[in-house]
DNA sequence: GTGACTTTTTGACTATTTGTCAATTTCCTT
DNA sequence: AAGGAAATTGACAAATAGTCAAAAAGTCAC
């Protein structure tokens, strides 16, 4: 279909990439309030015009970005949730996969907290949000089928009147939760946190053995898992760390 | 102390509540991006120096009203850590207190929200942020506290290497992060939400089971706990919905 | 290669909003 | 009432988003 471009149209989509590199690098290091369209061009030696061809404003190169970012999380979500195993093993791959997420990808991770404040949010195409919104809707498809699979094999028996997305919700605000808490209060040693990740891992399993979703696991059985998984499902990531 | 004051500076102190609050409804009706300091002078009817004189900044004024939001959430988890009580009703009732800020107070909530993005926090005064910080500190420290409790009673054995702090902050991203990403996407329902508290309770009921908190609960006696501890410990708030 | 047409780039311009400050007005004290 | 302190004002500077007509560059049929 796009196999044949014109150079220019090449040249275009060259820059296109830069300039998504490069915001995403004034990001990282320099924060948000460093990322203006102005700055943009004069890193990429252009015109500020130029930079408006490419997104008509800000706020939509930020969601471009996320929708980048929430790409990839879903396709790591794809993976963890046909991998082999019992569904409790493929939803605590899909944990894994939110781990890994956040430990290997930063920018991706910055960018969709961003992205989710209202004062960007508001102001994006309905297209562009519907592509957000699309995604995450997979996303939480993918976990809610495992519950339901849980379901099905008998491993597991939901509360009555809680659903396989409330569930999966709560699991999913619990990791979230804590890396915006994380990215908000940069000083949780302070208040004695010496490990964010533990604390996910350790709030998660224990609310799905509190689930009595079967196979129940000790934090060490959870651990050997989680070294597993890294593993096994995703051999091409740099795994986690083993900790209980 | 501040007891006499001339007609002046009651007239200022006057003012202060009035831009506060005016600065509040905007918020709730308009939303984040309709919150400016011209703004807010036109609909005090006085120049926009004489706002500045109030408050340096537009993220000073924001960071202040999420003081004030978050001292109003630490006066109810004060009232709900010394409630009446085994340690796992008290952390109830702290999630009591969560849900009830969340619906009775929905400013204080969309407040908090909003500062601790980025672009906000980043441009606030030390002093501020440090207010900030240390009520949340001492959020935590009260339901760090509870857990400590609840260990010292023999209620509860934390798992290898877990602290009471990083078992609060799970319970805390939980709550926390479901409310923002039940902001952030405003159709939960599409994605099969029903109800967010719902998921909100019963995640943190499970959570607190799969620890082995004792006395462990069902669906039906957790509710029928809510259901008292709004009489009991929040007796002039708008109580919770019986829901299980 | 040329010329006619299309696409892209440019940067000066407008618009919006933040934040400042010297002059002015109001207020307080004696 | 006078004179000094405090608060108010709105014109102004600064920063940045976003626009658009003119210019430059690119494309393509011949």
């Amino acid at each position: 279909m796009n196999a044949k471009k014109t150079p220019k149209q090449k040249e275009i989509k060259l820059r296109e990439e830069l300039l998504i590199k490069t915001a995403g690098q004034i990001l990282l290091t320099e924060g948000f309030g460093a990322l203006s369209m102005e700055r943009l061009a004069e890193e990429l030696n252009t015109a500020k015009g130029t930079i408006y061809n490419h997104y008509p404003n800000r706020e939509e190169l930020l969601l471009s970005m996320a929708v980048t970012a929430i790409n990839k999380r879903q396709t790591m979500f794809d993976v963890a949730s046909t991998s082999k195993g019992s569904s409790r093993e493929r939803m605590l791959a899909v944990g894994v996969a939110c781990e890994i997420y956040r430990r290997n990808y930063p920018l991706h991770f910055v960018v969709e907290s961003i992205v989710c404040h209202t004062a960007i949010w508001d102001r994006c195409t309905e297209e562009r949000r519907d592509l957000m919104r699309k995604q995450e809707h997979r996303c939480m498809g993918l976990a809610a089928g495992i519950v339901r699979s849980g379901i099905a094999d008998g491993d597991l028996e939901l509360a009555t009147g809680l659903n396989p997305e409330e569930m999966t919700l709560s699991l999913w605000a619990l990791t979230f939760g804590s890396y915006i808490i994380d990215m908000t209060s940069p000083s949780l040693k302070d208040i004695g946190i010496d490990s964010l990740h533990r604390s996910v891992r350790m709030g998660s399993l224990h609310m799905l053995n509190g689930y009595n979703w079967q196979p129940i696991w000790n934090a060490e059985e959870h651990a050997d898992r989680i070294v597993q998984i890294c593993q096994d499902v995703f051999p091409d990531e740099t795994p986690l760390p083993h900790t209980t």
